[in-house]
DNA sequence: GGCGTCCAATACCGTTTGGATCTCGCGTTC
DNA sequence: GAACGCGAGATCCAAACGGTATTGGACGCC
């Protein structure tokens, strides 16, 4: 698992669409499909329930989602606060 | 930043070397050595200090480690949720 | 029912990243 | 000053990642 990977599984999360996302990343939409896909690999679940109109998310995916972006957002403190820009939780 | 870095930090910083370390993480010694560089350079700061006799933490990496590892536990935590193994936080 | 659209998934390829091995440089120790 | 322990650099190779092109399935429209 990697942090790409849960920044992917979460720009998928919020779009609904893998290609979405995809646009949203600034990368293609087959990099974004073969990373989710390795996700939910090493998960050993499907974090989404692919419908012909997009991806929605399964009740795993839900969970992981919270998590997911907890993840992120604790990342971004760690930077942050390495870099000095401790102060408050702006994320950018 | 990557999740191995993470752990290959917090590796090095519970050893205090990166040769014990890399021999803990079994991979080889440059490896390590690079990937601590990488995270330093992306950080814009040293988080250890070289000194002939090993990796000593700097300021910026003790504050680091902490949320390293907060981070490398959350993943954790997250993937065995997922995986439905919910309960405590059981590492294994 | 055939066609165009919209979606994700797959195939293939070039590039990048990561790890292994070998080697060097710097201190310490005797 | 020779030997050891340690981290860092250089080089090579394999795995991972991303991009383009393409396929396949479901839906809407005529």
């Amino acid at each position: 698992m990697s942090l790409s990977q849960i920044e992917y599984f979460v720009a998928v999360a919020e779009q609904g669409h893998v290609g979405r996302a995809a646009a949203k990343l600034c990368i293609a939409q087959p990099a974004v499909s073969r990373q989710i896909r390795r996700l939910e690999d090493e998960l050993g679940k499907s974090l989404f329930v692919r419908t012909p109109r997009g991806m929605k998310l399964s009740e795993a995916g839900a969970i992981f989602l919270r998590r997911a972006r907890a993840i992120l957002e604790s990342v971004q403190e760690a930077a942050n606060e390495v870099r000095g820009t401790a102060r408050c939780t702006r994320t950018s």
